[in-house]
DNA sequence: GCCTCTTTGTGAAAACGTGCACGAGCGCCG
DNA sequence: CGGCGCTCGTGCACGTTTTCACAAAGAGGC
C-alpha cells in the first residue's frame, strides 16, 4: 500500500472535491454501504465516475478493481489526506447577526471545526455568550489564538472591519481565513484564505436568470423580421 | 437569422469576477474616481491586469487606450451584463438559524435581491415575522413564487430537507437556486444551482493547514528552506 | 487453473483558463 | 500636425482540468 507521505501535490479542483465525496462516504456509511464504484460515488456527487477515479487515486491505489472502493477505508484516508483527523478550533472576529448564526451552526463542531473563540470590537457584546461561547474583544484575539493553538480564523465583521480584521489574525499567528465580507482582502504570502460571498453568488445566478430570460424572449421574436441588433445604445 | 453577435457567451470563470469588479468600480465611483485603468482594477481585485482586460473585452470594447475605463459607464454595462437593472426578488426556505439570518442581512436588498418570501414547515415559525417578511407554510410556497414573479431560491434548511425543497421550488417554477446545505442537489437540465458549502471551506483550509505543517516538520529535520506555496498574493 | 466479468488506474487528447508580449489606438504636448 | 507615451485588446503559448478509452487486475464460477 501507498505508504509516503504527502510530498506529492493534489490539484486544488480535487482538493475541493474531496470533501464532497467525504460527505456522500460518511453518508452511505452510516446507511450500511460497505463498498461503492467510482460510479456509484460520481452519481451521487453529481461528477464524471472517470474524475472520481483521478480524484481518489492521487490518494493512493486504494479500490479493489472489479469490486470498487471500501467505503470505510476511503472515508478514513480521505480525512487523513484533509488533516481532519484532528479538531481545527477556530475563532470568528465579528459576533454580529452572521457571527452568531455561524457560531449557532451545529455543523461546525460535528465537522471538526469547534469555536474556540469570538471576539467583537463593539463592547456591547463584549462579555455575551453566543452558543456557549463567551465573546471576547479584539484586542484580546491573540491571546485567545495564542492559548487554544488556532490556526484557522472566520471573518465576520462588516466589509470596512475585515481589512483590519485580516491583519489582527495574521499578526496573531493565523495562517488561514475564511472571508465572509465581500472584500478583497490582502495578506501575506503563504497564507490560505477564501471567500464565501453571498452577493456574488446571487449576481451569478442572476446572470444565468437574466441570459434564459434573453434567450426566452429571442425566441419568441424569432419570426420577427428586421429584429435589431441590440447595440450599445447607452 | 444567423451569427449575431448578441449571443456571445461569457466563460463561467469571468462571470465569476464580474461582481467583484463590480463592488470595487461602485465603492470607487463613490470615493470620486471617474477613470480607471486595468493595473489599478487588477490591483484591487488581486488579480492579473491582462485578466482584467480579457474579462470586461467580453462585455465589448468599452476601454481608452492611453486612459483606461470610465468606471461610471463601466459599472452601468456590468450591471447591464449580470441582469441587474432589475430587482430579482429571492425566497428563502427554512426559517431556522440561517434562513434568519440571511433574511436579516441587509446587503441583500441592498444589491438588488430583496427577500420575496420567507417559507418553512414549521408551525412554530410560521407566522412569525424575521425581518419585516412574514413566515408562511412551505404549501403556499408556489402562491408566493407566482405572485411576486420570483425565480431566484435560496435553501436554508437542514441538509435531509434540501432535496425536497429544492423540488418544491422547481415545482413552483423557480429556476436558479442557491444552496447552503451540504448536499448535491439533483434538478432537471436548465435549473442553475450553486451551492455555498462552509464545511467544504473549511476542509479546504484544513488541507492547507495540514500540508504546511508537514512541510514545516520536514523543513525543520532537514534545514532547507520551505518551498514556494501557491494561493494568495500580498 | 483458467476464463469471464467487472471496475480500477492512467496515458493521451481535448477543453479550458491564465499570463505574456506586443501591435493598435488615443490623448497630449510642442 | 506629427511624435510620444500610455493603456487597451488580443494572439499565442503555457499550465491546469476534464474526458476518453483501454490495458491491467481482482473475484467468482466451473
Amino acid at each position: 500500500m501507498a505508504g509516503q507521505r504527502s510530498r506529492r501535490r493534489i490539484p486544488e479542483a480535487t482538493v475541493a472535491r474531496l470533501p464532497v465525496y467525504l460527505r456522500i462516504l460518511t453518508e452511505q456509511f452510516e446507511l450500511g454501504a460497505h463498498n461503492m464504484s467510482s460510479e456509484e460515488l460520481a452519481e451521487l456527487a453529481g461528477v464524471n465516475a472517470a474524475k472520481v477515479r483521478k480524484d481518489l487515486s492521487y490518494l493512493g491505489s486504494y479500490g479493489t478493481r472489479g469490486v470498487g472502493y471500501d467505503v470505510e477505508f476511503l472515508v478514513y484516508q480521505i480525512r487523513r489526506e484533509l488533516g481532519l483527523t484532528q479538531d481545527w478550533p477556530v475563532i470568528i472576529v465579528g459576533a454580529g447577526h452572521l457571527g452568531q448564526a455561524l457560531a449557532g451552526y451545529g455543523g461546525f463542531h460535528e465537522r471538526g471545526f469547534p469555536v474556540g473563540g469570538i471576539v467583537d470590537v463593539d463592547d456591547a457584546k463584549v462579555g455575551t455568550v453566543v452558543a456557549g461561547v463567551r465573546v471576547r474583544h479584539l484586542s484580546d484575539l491573540a491571546q485567545v489564538v495564542h492559548s487554544r493553538s488556532i490556526s484557522i480564523g472566520v471573518i465576520a465583521t462588516p466589509s470596512a472591519a475585515s481589512q483590519d480584521a485580516a491583519d489582527a489574525l495574521v499578526a496573531a499567528g493565523v495562517t488561514s481565513i475564511l472571508n465572509f465580507a465581500s472584500t478583497v482582502l490582502s495578506v501575506p504570502h503563504g497564507i490560505s484564505v477564501r471567500k464565501v460571498d453571498l452577493a456574488v453568488e446571487l449576481q451569478i445566478l442572476s446572470y444565468h436568470e437574466q441570459r434564459r430570460a434573453n434567450a426566452a424572449q429571442q425566441t419568441s421574436l424569432r419570426a420577427v423580421p428586421g429584429e435589431p441588433t441590440r447595440g450599445a445604445s447607452a
